[in-house]
DNA sequence: TTTGATAATGAAAACCATTTTCATTAAGGA
DNA sequence: TCCTTAATGAAAATGGTTTTCATTATCAAA
């Protein structure tokens, strides 16, 4: 087997183990969905999905366990101003993803853009260069969304 | 008086009417906390203001009175993530301001930067269009936060 | 000015995503 | 294997927001 290549019951394992976490069924099986998942689950999508494969974890430990993989890092929590958070896998340890949106301010549709990106970030950078200087903050993060009406909704009149 | 200054009793009554909505003494209170403010006020934070002027409006007034304001593009309605939504006067009819925030993930502080907004302005002009015509959205707004830890928070180890 | 249709309101109850409580179970170092 | 204590599920609690419903108030029309 290839260096580098995660092995074993994936790569997470040594993160748990070095913060103290203990590795349990419904950790795995939350980080197994999550990380097979396309981006903006909900807790209760990511219970509904755990629940048929393993009936045994409940909805608090998804909750529970997404606190813990977000204060981690392992995973993003989003708001999309719909009243419940979204979860989204950090893609693991080959770093961070970005969080460009376009959100339908009707339907709540969310669209993940890459388009002009490059540009976006270069400036970003920037930015958060000379914010994190002037305002003393230790920037980790950043979010950009539009708002806007989707073609569905456009049409609808 | 000069024209093109408000009178009476403000700008908004025009809207209200136009819009079908009947003008009243809850209404033209939120406003006019609202207009007056500093910005991210939660409907908590009005209703309190409110209430010790006028004891009569309630909480749930204040919550419908948003709501309205907000569809009538009057109020902005912000989300940094701590469980309230926050909002925020549009700024009378000259038009939007920016929503360009640094949000402390600790204490969940908000800073609203004027930074290096030039820059950002054009690119996100540039980008909200190319998106546009791509996905077809129209886009009305646009929000960019800047995720980190204050300098108070990161003093306190 | 009065009247009448109906929009707006307050209080209380309902809602619902999330968190807490607490007794039980299980991970994993010794 | 044992033992400390982290993790868990179920149920209750929390807290921001919305709904319900009977009452009040706005304002266009008479």
């Amino acid at each position: 087997m290839p260096r580098g290549e995660c092995r074993g019951q994936g790569w997470w394992h040594g993160k748990f183990r070095g913060c103290g976490y203990r590795l349990t069924l419904g950790r795995e099986a939350i980080l197994d969905i999550l990380s097979k998942s396309e981006s903006h689950l909900s807790a209760e999508d990511i219970y509904v999905k755990i629940h048929t494969r393993y009936p045994s974890v409940g909805l608090t430990t998804v909750y529970r366990t997404l606190d813990v993989l977000s204060s981690l890092g392992m995973v993003y929590k989003l708001d999309f101003g719909d009243g419940r958070s979204r979860y989204e896998f950090a893609e693991g340890p080959k770093g961070a993803h970005h969080h460009h949106h376009l959100v339908c301010t009707q339907c709540n549709k969310i669209i993940d853009y890459t388009d002009f990106i490059d540009d976006e970030v270069e400036l970003l950078n920037q930015t958060e260069k000379g914010l994190g200087q002037k305002y003393k903050f230790k920037i980790t993060n950043h979010l950009i969304q539009f708002y806007g009406v989707c073609e569905e909704c456009s049409g609808k009149k």
